[in-house]
DNA sequence: CAAGAGTGAATGAACATTCATTCACCTGTC
DNA sequence: GACAGGTGAATGAATGTTCATTCACTCTTG
């Protein structure tokens, strides 16, 4: 009962989300139920329009990025790695499904859906970045800017970097990897020099 | 004769832009002939459909920011202050002009442009920016990584950090203008290090 | 210079199509 | 048989595109 109502919910969202991708948000309403395997008439029992079901789709995306990004850090783990990792997870993250990276620039970037909005929405990711930012920054790894400006930096400069790199084909290298996510590093960085920590991988030359 | 004719598809390319800005895509073709001030005929001389259009407008977008970023340098500018006068230019210009900014992020996902077209439609800025950064990474300024790679990275950090810093509606100050740029600099510049600077203040934990 | 003929940009009402939304009718379950 | 969830054809508004018509302007001719 319930499964069956969340089954065929998810099975909307999920449909949408590939018709959106391929064709925007033009594509109908009766073409979204077709390829959820509903009729046409059912997607108004679960969302109330069209407006409304691209919403769910938003928010079904941002869980997804919360559930990647998101992480509870034991008191051991250093400032530093815990921007690091989440730097590599952002990475992965855009990496590993393309057409949920095309998803979440397209719908972040379309009129229906006001920037307001979008913060809203996506509340607990910032929230998240935020608060490893902040922390990093008052324990003076990172640089003394804005946490939500590096925050910004850093994903807009991942998520253009790996749109330009997927027009290519060629799969990730681990190397490139690594690249993108020192010029990450790089430029958020504070600048007190405490990089010579004994024990710590440090940057091949 | 000729100045009314560019003049007039000038301006329906302007409000399309604008009414694109507002409404995205779907804005009609009756209201960009409306707000053009001319008849919805009239848009079909100037463009065989509407796809097309949005050709168009993508296209004198291009126009406007190449405009911008392109720049001669002779040959006693440094490919340090070739790069930084890049990066200040790109700041400037998403900063300057938000509703451009927005089209312009807006038209760069929109399914409608796939992305093979998009590169052909922007090449010369990419060109430019490729020419500048191959030659600064040959000069020892950059880091050794791919300069396309380097270029996507500082282009999207930027325009999402302004992306963020817009919707709080303050100005951008000349501190923040130099923060982020800071950060893109930092983020590709070579590992040779000309920059233990004395002076610098460097606060330890 | 005057007048007639020609040109093609501009127009906007009409057309065909598409599409979000609705609702009368199923169908399975208790 | 009552009820809830599900269905998909019907509907009416909206929209991209067309095209017969207008008209300001230029060229030709007497």
């Amino acid at each position: 009962m319930d499964a069956i109502v969340n089954d065929k919910r998810e099975r909307i969202l999920a449909a949408a989300s590939d018709l959106i991708v391929k064709n925007g948000l033009q594509c109908s309403m009766a073409e979204i139920a077709q390829t959820a395997g509903v009729a046409t008439g059912t997607l108004y029992i679960y969302f109330s329009s069209k407006e409304e079901m691209v919403r769910g789709v938003y928010q079904r995306l941002t869980a997804k990025v919360g559930a990647s990004l998101i992480v509870e850090h034991g008191p051991d783990v250093s400032h530093e790695a815990r921007v690091r990792r989440y730097i590599d997870d952002y990475i992965g993250l855009i990496w590993a499904d393309p057409a949920r990276a095309i998803l979440f620039e397209y719908l972040s970037n379309v009129p229906l859906l006001p920037p307001g909005e979008l913060r809203r929405l996506f509340a607990p990711v910032t929230d998240f970045t935020a608060k490893v930012f902040t922390e990093a920054r008052a324990a003076g790894v990172l640089r003394d800017f804005d946490p939500n400006v590096m925050g910004a930096y850093v994903g807009g400069g991942i998520r253009n970097t790996l749109k330009w790199r997927r027009a290519n084909g060629s799969p990730l290298t681990e190397a490139e990897h690594r690249q993108i996510a020192e010029m990450c590093w790089s430029a958020i960085a504070g600048n007190t020099q405490e990089q010579a920590l004994p024990g710590v991988a440090d940057r091949q030359s």
